[in-house]
DNA sequence: GAAGCCCGTTCGGCTATGCCGAAGACCTGT
DNA sequence: ACAGGTCTTCGGCATAGCCGAACGGGCTTC
């Protein structure tokens, strides 16, 4: 691990915590003396990563990080291969759906599609949500595609912060392939959501279902529309089986 | 301009320019050996930046590119400001509207509010245009916003690539505020665009309508209804004056 | 079946690199 | 005019990181 590298990257982490930073909070908020946050700073300026406010002096993220997010999803596999399927599983079901990849202890959304109802909707692609408190944070957290929170930070009323509860709710994920989400991230939203499996075997992301919470519980073909959409995307990515085998532990010991 | 964090950044840069490459590919791409390399690909994976395929090894851009980028979004001031304008400009005129800003030689589109008829569009937030082959580009490089091209790259046939021709055209963004382009970026897609000011006179970015060959000229309004939302966003920006003054050269004076 | 070739990875010594304290420039409000 | 707060610059010390070379695995080739 390059320290300088590291610390560059902390210093844009600092930088997501608020729209705008002087040198000094950056400097407090990554433990560092000013001046040498200076240098990290001005470098990543060259680069656009980012961008100095000309008459306050705050820094701020610049536009490089867009064109490297964007680039990331053009990348980005699933997204591609899980496009169509997610389109007809939302047509179905008249559900939202979310496709989403494993980020440290968070899941990010990398693809959304609108619930079919004609109203505007803005994209949630991009947000983060943390993995204990949403269905497709679950499916990856169940899979072990997901670094497990030590402390899981309570959202809603509902999030699940017990560590032992959440235990017997990813049990129950690897069991049946699905993960439930009952307003635990945000109130008046509930959430269904399966596992990706890529061709190493190893769980790529997953794909959810989301609807307000007076539609709880969904109806009876959505998880099974959820599933076949998933297994589908899985053997397009050149997984061998669906559900994903746990990796390390045996399931049937437990 | 520290070292390690340059260099970091270069590898961030040439993982842009394929979907996946190997360690020896990018330590190549950097002019670096790939020992050396390895350790900052190894610091940005630990941070999510860039991920590693399983079976292969290769690297890609990781999620991590994608939260910066999304953050970057959230925080941009001139987006949320201009977002409602945006949204009248487009049923005004029936045209797709992109809000772009500078980001080094190429003007990168932070809003785009789809054409008003109802049909499927993809998103355009995230996509990079040089900046002297797009009526937004030009709007940026005529206030100095945007850092000029030595050598301006041929897109398509109708792509302005001498110098001399673009600081023609660039006057006279200066003198009506309005920049233009005809297939220069895309065959069959033209643009209008004008400059948005910030607080301390900077040009911050651009307001450009975009409609397919066919409907090009733009009806008589138009103009002046770009031109109403680009100085109604630069007011509500702060800025004291629209069109923006050009900075450091008098205009009168050439 | 073994040799060659690619891959990513590890190790250690040299030195260039970047870290930090202190001083400088600039602005704002008192 | 002063005091407090910025960001920025500078230089010496020491350490952090660079690179060449060697290692280990998976693959094709002969």
């Amino acid at each position: 691990m390059i320290q300088s590298v590291d610390r560059a990257l902390r210093v844009l982490a600092v930088l997501q915590g608020a729209r705008r930073r002087s040198l000094g909070e950056i400097a407090a908020g990554c433990g560092l003396a000013p001046s040498t946050v200076h240098g990290l700073v001005r470098t990543l300026l060259a680069h656009g990563m980012v961008v100095q406010e000309r008459d306050s002096g705050l820094y701020r993220l610049g536009p490089a990080t867009l064109r490297l997010g964007n680039v990331y999803l053009d990348n980005l596999e699933l997204r591609a291969r899980a496009q169509p399927w997610v389109e007809d599983l939302a047509r179905r079901t008249g559900c939202a759906v979310r496709v989403a990849v494993a980020l440290q202890r968070d899941a990010i959304v990398v693809g959304h599609e609108p619930r079919p109802d004609g109203s505007r909707q803005m994209t949630e692609v991009g947000i983060v949500v943390p993995a204990h408190a949403c269905a497709v944070g679950k499916a990856l957290l169940a899979y072990g595609a997901c670094e497990p929170a030590d402390r899981p930070h309570r959202m809603t009323g509902e999030t699940v912060t017990e560590v032992r509860e959440l235990d017997v709710q990813l049990a129950a994920v690897r069991r049946t392939g699905l993960a439930t989400e009952i307003e635990e991230a945000v109130l008046g939203e509930c959430g269904l959501a399966a596992p990706v499996a890529a061709a190493d075997g190893v769980v790529a992301g997953a794909i959810g279902l989301v609807v307000p919470a007076g539609e709880w519980p969904l109806p009876p073909g959505a998880p099974d529309a959820l599933r076949h959409t998933a297994r589908a995307v899985s053997r397009e990515l050149g997984a061998a089986s669906w559900p994903p085998l746990v990796e390390g532990r045996d399931e049937a010991a437990s």
